[in-house]
DNA sequence: ATTATTGGTTCAAATAATGAACCGGTGTAA
DNA sequence: TTACACCGGTTCATTATTTGAACCAATAAT
């Protein structure tokens, strides 16, 4: 692996728990040297994608990332498009919905909205990293995306996070199969309690998996009728925003939402 | 220079303007090795800051960026702070506002507003570098920024981009000077013909300029009572933009800003 | 059919990254 | 007061990666 990608993988670290990192308490995260580290953070530093609480000495992320962020959504304006979409479904089923996508070791939410009428609301922190085994964005992306992904993660260990995590890579696969075959992802408290979850995948210019739209549901709430509603709200979304973004459908999945629709 | 940092100003080079960059006229941008740079650039795309055109084969910015961006507004929420402020200043005025915050090589604008009644309007492009000594926002920041920064910047080749613009480094460190003494910087026509700007700094915990509020306008609407009027908004603002984002005016600042307000 | 231009690859030589040991400051417990 | 631990940061001989001229393959232009 390359000096720049160790050290953009650094980067990884911070997110909206984690917003500051000492030297010492990345050190003992990554296990790598100290020297080396702090020329890293230092490098990072000078290029504006970290800058330092001057107190505590602690890194956090710079202003650089915001510019590339601005020229990236006007490049693929995907997170305005996407709002609108997050947003209505929200409003439509009173439910917390949101929109991922992927990134090195999982998704990542780029927004979310909690339509929430009912009183157990999901926990939910955008910029948090969705595990792509355990989660039914996850699955969603792995299973509609090339397989080479799909390989790569699953030939890492996978992490388990409740006692209903499946961690089989065999399994998994497996899964994905009964996935592409519904057209959707669905997890029952794989990732947190009590907490299940409905994804579909929405499509790049190459047909392949770049996001995708989804939803949390306390398990108590979920039932037939429901999840047939909330799958037919997921899936219109996600054919208007694939013409938004100029993706394509490849035409078998939009064989099977098609009859998903008619039901 | 460390390979990191080498490899990070590539992303330097995309911008509105030019959200996609091939590896030959990158090669012809940066003078760097066509080997080397094809490393680097992968590099990046694996880390997900770039991706490629499957078509063109031409790198654009990746997804990776967005999510950095939201940590980094979670963390340190100055945009949507700014936000705030700049529209407020735009409806007020109906002139074009922005707010813009120190990169590298320049300020970036993060936020821009055009309150326009008016017919002329001033071209204004967000997540475009504007040079630090050629614009009023870039003066401002090296005003009340440190020293150091104001040396390193003026120390480079300076470029002309209209008839106005001054290039000479004991000219503009005069002009800082009276930037400091009058609490806000202008330019007359530097950056771009017809154009006047005014800005004022905003600071940071330890009473360092972090950033800027600025107002561009057509040279033909400026007149001295409009000046003022610009001029106190955006003390204003600025202060209690400050007091929002938890960073101190400088007492001398605060001194010369109260005075501005009485007249 | 030929040439120019594109993105991408190779490998010996040149250079930068690495990490164990070290430094100096701060907080804390004996 | 002293001693110790922990923090961020630095040093420098060793080691490993980066570098770049030349090369390759594919596509676009003549």
């Amino acid at each position: 692996m390359s000096t720049i990608e160790k050290a953009l993988m650094l980067l990884e670290h911070f997110s909206r728990e984690r917003p500051e990192i000492g030297l010492t308490e990345l050190k003992t995260r990554t296990s790598i040297d100290k020297g080396t580290l702090h020329r890293h953070l230092t490098a990072l530093k000078n290029s504006g994608f970290l800058e330092q609480n001057y107190l505590t000495k602690a890194y956090r992320l710079g202003p650089a990332v915001i510019r590339l962020a601005a020229v990236r959504e006007n490049t693929v304006p995907i997170v305005k498009t996407v709002q609108y979409y997050v947003d209505r479904i929200a409003d439509n089923i009173h439910e917390l919905v949101h929109a991922a996508l992927p990134q090195k070791n999982g998704m990542s939410a780029i927004y979310a909205k909690d339509g929430g009428y009912h009183g157990v609301r999901v926990n939910f922190d955008e910029a948090e990293i969705l595990p792509f085994h355990a989660t039914s964005s996850g699955l969603a992306l792995l299973a509609f995306n090339d397989d080479t992904l799909a390989n790569k993660v699953l030939s890492k260990k996978l992490i388990s996070f409740t006692d209903s995590t499946s961690t089989d890579a065999e399994d998994i696969k497996a899964n994905l199969e009964t996935i592409r075959a519904h057209g959707f992802a669905f997890t029952d408290q794989s990732y947190e309690d009590e907490v299940g979850s409905v994804a579909v995948p929405f499509f790049g210019v190459k047909g392949d998996a770049i996001g995708t739209l989804a939803i949390a549901i306390p398990v108590s709430r979920i039932n037939k009728s429901f999840h047939e509603t909330i799958i037919k709200q997921l899936i219109v979304a996600s054919t208007e925003l694939c013409r938004d973004l100029g993706g394509q459908i490849p035409t078998n999945v939009a064989t099977i939402w098609a009859s998903k629709l008619e039901v």
